[in-house]
DNA sequence: GTGTATTCTTAAAGCGCTTTAGGAAAATTG
DNA sequence: CAATTTTCCTAAAGCGCTTTAAGAATACAC
């Protein structure tokens, strides 16, 4: 393997010279500089990462830890948001790399990341209500952007959807179809979003006057068969006090909810209403359900994409505070929502 | 941040001490030792991955290379086997880094993994028929594991299942069933082990006098709506000639050819019968189909536990000769696969 | 032609760790 | 107790690159 030495060696230069004329110094001769260009060409050389990085104390990697207990990688939201990430980063020349960790470790591995400099900033998903993660980034003074957001004047980069229009439009939605009797299939209750989602939800059927019973709210992964279950514990009562609509928080779960309806003997869009949010997940394509689907929709691959150009600036020395976003989220009537069916009109 | 000078400086030991401390080796006194490690937990000490990684010419760190244009982190497959390799790997304190690279460029990027040092091995999934990143790696004799084997006594490392006696179970299954006319929708044909399942599915059809004919073979990607369509358009014809049992190469185009048999009107596992290979995803259990899946089983979780402990040798120094398996697949016998339905002795 | 500015190149230090070779101190031997 | 062996520790070189400070070489001015 070619060294950066042996390269100046060959053509009586300096390594330098040498060093400067491949990273495109202003201070090296054109002729040199050719000279330079042609010989790594020709001995094929590329300069060793790790000499490059202790050098100048910069990795070009970012890092993100991801949980095994509840593995992240097997959640087709999360895998999506991966998949843009990676793409984006790797068009920067930034390399991502991966560990996993059981939860109660999840910290240890941050502060590992960090004090071993072996990457430029991390990325941290999911945010929970109180994140130490966050917390120890901070304090630590790392280059980080999150996937989601925890307070309203957050004093790192960010990139979210507007949970709350979101929810208020649902809400809005099935209200003005005249339902009263709306249940809520959530994601799990100590991420932030779900928790902006439960309050923007609590707010708005408070305000309408049809304030819903805990038993029907819940709060899980977004997943088909927890939402289906879910849905029918909720669906399996008397006709006149169960939900006629639903809101959930991801289209799996609203696959689930379509399996417990069709179960009951109901018809999506005529007996049960149901508006999810739609993360537009390539393989659950919302628009294409047996039932097309009513959604608020942000895909999270822009997440990603903005995540991933951020995270390089924010590294480049950006001030975080400049990098925040939250995105509006689309609603996007379809054949899933309709009139609420008769009976429907009373409260619970 | 400390660094190990500052610990040496701080305990009077030269950092030669200290290093090897830290790092386990016997010539140390155990009293020294002990100084040492309390000293680094009190002042928070982490060595400096890149300093280390220059030092001992080892990263600690595993690459992959995806494919940018068909995203293979979009392929339920794929990622189930990156969740069971990030953990194992995780487990044994390797990273692991994550590049995507438009699919004229993958080579490129192999080549600069070799070369800048920044990895210590490589994983290659899905390797094609004659595979120039295997052929890249082999000449640069750069540790290496793939998942899929090139020829029988490939000179590398690698984890298969046995694509040969899958396909053999399933074409004898149908055979015993009686079923003479048997379609086959494959994966992407430019891959090994769709061309071994190829081989033998033809080899074992033809054997039993039932040749099959080109359009009721298919490749492309495993996914459902291809599944879907493939299937719908070889049903699409005449009942005295159509298929009466389908073999496919993934639970996900198992439930594409329900769903086309469904619309055409067949009851699967009596009108229609399939066998589908299952790499047992998560998501996709085909034991809770609709109609129970008859499967050749083997759990791609498996072959990424493997795999990783594999790599992890092979970087060790392990001949990669010794780290040859393939996996015997399960054959299941569930509800989807039934005789041949009237009419359906006669081949084509 | 001398003096100054400008352009190009180099020597050498340094990034933070590991590791080889060797030396001092302590333990063992006869 | 001198002669070894064993145990523990250190000095210093080195990993392959970047970068600062300074020096040659060339160009420009008058």
């Amino acid at each position: 393997m070619a060294k950066l030495k042996d390269i100046a060696a060959h053509l009586g230069l300096s390594p330098a010279t040498v060093s400067r004329a491949l990273n495109g110094f202003p201070e090296v001769g054109a002729k040199t500089r050719a000279r330079v260009l042609a010989a790594s060409k020709e001995f094929n050389y590329a300069p060793n990462t790790n000499a490059k990085r202790l050098a100048t104390g910069k990795s070009g990697v970012v890092g993100m830890v991801f949980r095994s207990g509840r593995n992240l990688l097997l959640d087709p939201h999360f895998v999506d948001f991966l998949a843009g990430l990676s793409l984006v980063l790797s068009e920067r020349e930034i390399d991502l790399t991966i560990r996993v960790a059981p939860p109660g470790q999840q910290l240890a591995h941050y502060k590992r990341f960090v004090q071993s400099g072996s990457v430029d900033g991390m990325i941290i998903s999911a945010p929970e209500v109180d994140d130490e993660r966050i917390r120890t980034l901070l304090e630590a003074d790392f280059p980080f952007v999150v996937h989601g957001c925890t307070q309203k004047s957050a004093p790192y980069a960010f990139y979210d959807i507007d949970n709350d229009g979101a929810l208020t439009d649902a809400v809005q939605l099935l209200d003005q179809m005249g339902h009263k009797r709306i249940a809520f299939i959530n994601g799990p209750q100590d991420l932030v979003f779900a928790q902006q989602r439960l309050d923007a939800f609590m707010r708005e059927t408070s305000k309408r006057a049809h304030s819903v019973p805990d038993q029907f709210i819940a709060h899980d992964d977004m997943r088909e068969d927890l939402g289906y279950s879910q849905a029918a514990q909720m669906l399996d009562g008397d006709a006149k006090t169960r939900p006629t609509a639903f809101i959930c928080s991801s289209t799996l779960q609203a696959l689930g909810i379509m399996r417990a309806a069709s179960e009951a003997g109901l018809v999506v869009g005529k007996d049960l209403s149901i508006v999810a949010h739609d993360d537009v997940l390539p393989h659950f394509r919302s628009e294409h359900f047996s039932v097309p689907l009513t959604v608020t929709r942000a895909p999270i691959r822009d997440a990603a994409t903005h995540l991933g150009k951020m995270i390089s600036a924010v590294v480049e020395g950006v001030k975080p505070s400049k990098l925040q976003h939250t995105e509006k989220t689309e609603l996007v009537v379809r054949a899933s929502t309709g009139a609420a069916p008769e009976g429907g009109e009373k409260p619970w």
